[in-house]
DNA sequence: CATTATAATGAAAATGATTTTCAATATCAT
DNA sequence: ATGATATTGAAAATCATTTTCATTATAATG
């Protein structure tokens, strides 16, 4: 096991504009729903269900629906732009994807994730393949605690 | 980290009838619908849902209802005995839970569980914990894969 | 720039899982 | 056996999500 990496990202204006861009190359429509939904993700410090997106997309977009947010939710989703966050409170918001094989540290309190890579699993996996008789395709190594601004 | 070491567990009667006297010990009442419910989880090669449960039951105690499969699942799992399975097909299923601090092997295809420990996370919790100012309290680790029944 | 095919929209209704309400019933301490 | 009350199932309510559908907006084309 090596030491866990915290992931950084790129600014909220550019991933926005990556993700919209992205769409439109897959063939989808630029829209003010879109946009709306794709904004409050890009520049979410925290998970966000459908509902808050619904609300806080509301603030660009007049007329968004929440039909709109969880049509969206699932292209980005396809597209690996952004990945539900599943833990003990509950299984229903969403953060922004990062690239390549990462993890997620979740603040129980407020839903704040952080990244981080640097987990070793390959030898693990390989013996429990061994030892189960399974034939594994993935796993998820997530931590749950509280983040320095809800400690305070 | 050290190797995996799958957990095995005692006879699903015997699992059954501890499960009753804990409940009972805890000032629950032991009626037809919970010994159907946990009967049910005690033998489960599987995790089941909510609606597998009340199939299952409904052989065992003709007038289970479904009310009564959610409000036994609430108080085993309250209990520590059962625990809810997350997965990327869905969070909706229950399995009986192991002691001690072990994670899952999960069968994508028929939904089978296996539960493992041997997992020595303490020095990337530590690092994590340090490098992100979180306080760690809980960590998910979790492979998902095809059993040996489904590969054939 | 105007036209147009059609992708995307929001509202309302439908669905699926879970929870609440409530009057009837079963459990267990006495 | 009795009685206090925990538990029940059915029906209704709730919550998250999906489907339907007629209307509107987008973007490719002329």
């Amino acid at each position: 096991m090596t030491h866990p990496q915290i992931v950084t990202e790129q600014s909220p204006a550019e991933k926005s504009r990556l993700w919209l861009r992205y769409l439109q190359q897959q063939g989808y429509r630029i829209t003010g729903s879109r946009r709306a939904v794709v904004d409050a993700l890009a520049q979410a410090e925290r998970s966000l269900t459908a509902a808050d997106l619904y609300e806080i997309g509301r603030a660009k977009h007049k007329g968004l629906g929440l039909v709109s947010v969880y049509r969206t939710l699932e292209k980005l989703e396809e597209l690996g732009l952004v990945q539900r966050v599943h833990g003990p409170g509950g299984c229903h918001a969403y953060i922004s994807a990062q690239d390549g094989h990462n993890h997620m540290l979740v603040c129980e309190n407020c839903g704040r994730v952080e990244m981080f890579e640097g987990d070793d699993l390959k030898d693990f996996t390989r013996n429990l393949e061994k030892q189960s008789g399974f034939r594994i395709h993935e796993h998820w190594l997530q931590f749950f605690g509280v983040c320095t601004e809800c400690q305070a």
